[in-house]
DNA sequence: CTGAAAGCGCTAACAC
DNA sequence: GTGTTAGCGCTTTCAG
C-alpha cells in the first residue's frame, strides 16, 4: 500500500481512504482516487484482512461448529450456511467438535481467537456441556441451529420438532396405524424434542407408550438396525415406526429387509430430515424434510444483524421453522 | 498483553517470549515465567492471531475449496482433512466452490487474502479453468486431492483410479462376467480417468467398448438412474455395472430395483468411494474403498512440509495411494 | 481535499 | 535474563 502510495506520489492515508471506501465520509479528489485505483490495479493490490482486523474492523468470517461433519445432513446445513453467509459477504470457518468434549473446547477458543465476527453452531452438544459453557463466555454473538435444548440461553433458530413428528404420526394414523414404534438417537436436543412429542402423541392413542415402543440407539445405519430388530422382535410388533432421523430409518429398513420384512407392506417406516439418500433408497423413504435453506439464512441473518447491536445476547430468542412431510414410499396401511 | 506486563512489572517483550514459547531460544528466568504465566491465566489471556499473522508467523489456518460439499464422499473427505490438519496444530476456513466458476475465482482470493498458511483443494475442479489457473498464481502452495488432472501443474495426492477399475473389473470377470457396463460422471479428473481404464480394461475383453456401454451422466442419483435404464435397454444388455461414484450406483441400484431387475441375481454393479451408505443399501453395494484418511493425512503433511521450503512448487509431485476393493452383496454370478 | 502521525497486539533484533 | 525499540499493513484522528 506504500508502494502504491509513492507511486502515485500520494500519502499513504489518502490510499486508504480510497481503497477502502471511506470515500464517502471524507471526500477525495476524482483525479487522485482515478490514480490511485489505477495504480492498486497495477499492483494487484489486495488489502490485508489480518490488519484490517487488528484496526478492529470485522473480519467478515463465520466460525462454524459442527457436531459431526460426516453426517449427510450436516452436509446440507454447511451447504445452506455457506451460501447464507457468502450473499453477506461473509466465508466460514469451520470446525468439527468430533463429538469430543476436549476437542470441542479448544475449538472454540481457536474460534474466538480467529475474531470470527460471529459463531454458529450446528447441532446439538447436549452432552457437551463444556462447549455450551464454553460458548457463553465467548465475546461474539453465538447462535445455534438444531439445537434443541430448552436451557441454553443462545439464540437458537431451528425447526419445530414437534410439528415434525406430529405430521408423521398424523399420515401413519390416517393410514390406520395404532401400534407405532420410535427409534430415537442421543437423548438430548432435538432427538429428545421429537421423542417427546412422539410420546405425547402416542399417549393419545394408547394409555401409555408400550413397553419397548422406544429404542434408543446411537445415531448411525448400525444403530437404526437394532433398534428396528429390537421392535420387530416385540411381542406386540408394531405396524410403523417413526425414526427420529434419517440414518436411522435407512439402517431400519435395511434390517427390516434383510430380514424379510417387507416395506411398507408389513411395516410402514418415517424418517426425518430428508437427506438425499432418503429418496434412493427401495423403498424411497417417507420423511419429514425441514426448509434448511431459510434456517440456514435466518441464522445468518441473525448472526450478521447482532454485530451491529453488541452485546445485545439477553434475549436469547428462538426461531422456529415449519417442517414438512414428504411422502414416498415406505409408508402404506399396516398389514391386516 | 501490556496489562499482564504492567500487572506483573516485567517488559512486554518478556511477556510475548514467555507466552509464545519462544522460551527456548532466549532464556528466562523461572521465576518470572511463572509469576507472567499465573498473570496471564487470571486474565484469561488469548494472543490474538491476527497480530501475529501480522508479523508473518504462520496462520494456522487451512484453506480447503470443496467441489461440492452436499456429496457425501467429501464430508468424510473434509472431516479427514480436518483431522489431520487438527494434528498439526492448523484448523481449516472452508469454502465451498459450488461448482460455479464465479464464485470459486472469488473463493481462492479470499482464502489468499485470508493468509492460509496453505490451500488444499478437494475434488476435480477440470471444468473451471479459471480456479486452477488462479490457484497458479497464488503465493501460497496449493495442493489438490482427488483432482487426477495429468496437466495440472499442482502438486496432488490421489487415489489409484486405474488399480481401482481393475479390481473391480477383475472381481467381475472372475464371477464370470463378460458383459460389463459403466456410468461415468463428468467427463474429466478422477472420473475420467476411472473411465479410461474401464475402456483399457474392457478392450481386453472384447474387441472394442460396446455401443452405449458408457453412459455418461450427472454425477446424482438421478443420473445413476438414468444411465441405469439405458444400460438395462441395450440390445445386449451387459451382465454388471461399474459406476464411477457410489452415488451413481445408489442411484443406478434403485433405478433397477423399481422396475423389477434384481441387483445381483439379474445384473451385477460395483461402485466406487465407499460411501458410508454404500454399506446400507439392499443389497449392500460391492465397491472400491480409497484410504481416505492416509490421504488426507499425507496431503496436509505435504501442505504443512511445504511452508517451510517456500516456492518449491516447481516438481509438481503426485503421490497416489492404492483402493481397496470391499466385496459386498451386489455382486455375483451372471445370469445364466 | 490531503498529509502526518498514532496506534491495533504482537514479535524480533538489538542493547544492557 | 530482561528491557528498548522498531515495525507488520492498515485505519483514523487531527492538522494543515
Amino acid at each position: 500500500m506504500s508502494d502504491i502510495a509513492k507511486a502515485t506520489g500520494v500519502s499513504q492515508s489518502t490510499v486508504s481512504r480510497i481503497l477502502s471506501d471511506a470515500t464517502l465520509a471524507v471526500p477525495v479528489a476524482a483525479s487522485t482516487r482515478e490514480r490511485v485505483r489505477a495504480a492498486a490495479a497495477e499492483v494487484g493490490f489486495r488489502p490485508n484482512p489480518m490488519a484490517r482486523a487488528l484496526r478492529g474492523a470485522p473480519t467478515m468470517l463465520l466460525g462454524v461448529v459442527v457436531r459431526d461433519i460426516t453426517d449427510p445432513f450436516f452436509g446440507e446445513a454447511i451447504e445452506a450456511v455457506s451460501l447464507a453467509a457468502h450473499e453477506h459477504g461473509y466465508n466460514i470457518v469451520l470446525g468439527s467438535a468430533h463429538a469430543r468434549g476436549s476437542e470441542a473446547v479448544e475449538l472454540t477458543a481457536v474460534l474466538e481467537a480467529r475474531h470470527c465476527d460471529a459463531i454458529l453452531v450446528l447441532g446439538d452438544f447436549g452432552d457437551q456441556a463444556q462447549l455450551l459453557g464454553d460458548l457463553e463466555s465467548v465475546r461474539v454473538p453465538v447462535i445455534a441451529l438444531w439445537q434443541a435444548e430448552a436451557t441454553s440461553p443462545i439464540p437458537t433458530v431451528n425447526v419445530d420438532n414437534l410439528a415434525g413428528i406430529d405430521s408423521a404420526m398424523q399420515h401413519l394414523e390416517d393410514l390406520g396405524h395404532r401400534r407405532i414404534g420410535f427409534i430415537a438417537g442421543r437423548p438430548f436436543g432435538d432427538i429428545r424434542q421429537r421423542q417427546e412429542a412422539y410420546a405425547r402423541r402416542i399417549r393419545t392413542l394408547v394409555s401409555d407408550v408400550p413397553r419397548g415402543y422406544i429404542q434408543s440407539v446411537p445415531n448411525t445405519p448400525d444403530g437404526g438396525g437394532t433398534a428396528m430388530l429390537a421392535l420387530l422382535d416385540l411381542e406386540e410388533r408394531p405396524t410403523a415406526v417413526v425414526a427420529s432421523t434419517d440414518v436411522l430409518a435407512i439402517g431400519a429398513l435395511r434390517a427390516a429387509l434383510t430380514n424379510g420384512v417387507l416395506v411398507p407392506h408389513d411395516i410402514s417406516l418415517v424418517g426425518f430430515d430428508d437427506i438425499p439418500m432418503a429418496a434412493c433408497t427401495v423403498p424411497a423413504l417417507t420423511t419429514v424434510r425441514m426448509p434448511i435453506a431459510e434456517i440456514a439464512a435466518a441464522a445468518v441473518r441473525y448472526a450478521v444483524g447482532l454485530e451491529q447491536r453488541t452485546g445485545d445476547r439477553s434475549g436469547a430468542p428462538v426461531s422456529v421453522f415449519a417442517p414438512k412431510l414428504v411422502v414416498r414410499e415406505s409408508t402404506g396401511e399396516p398389514p391386516s
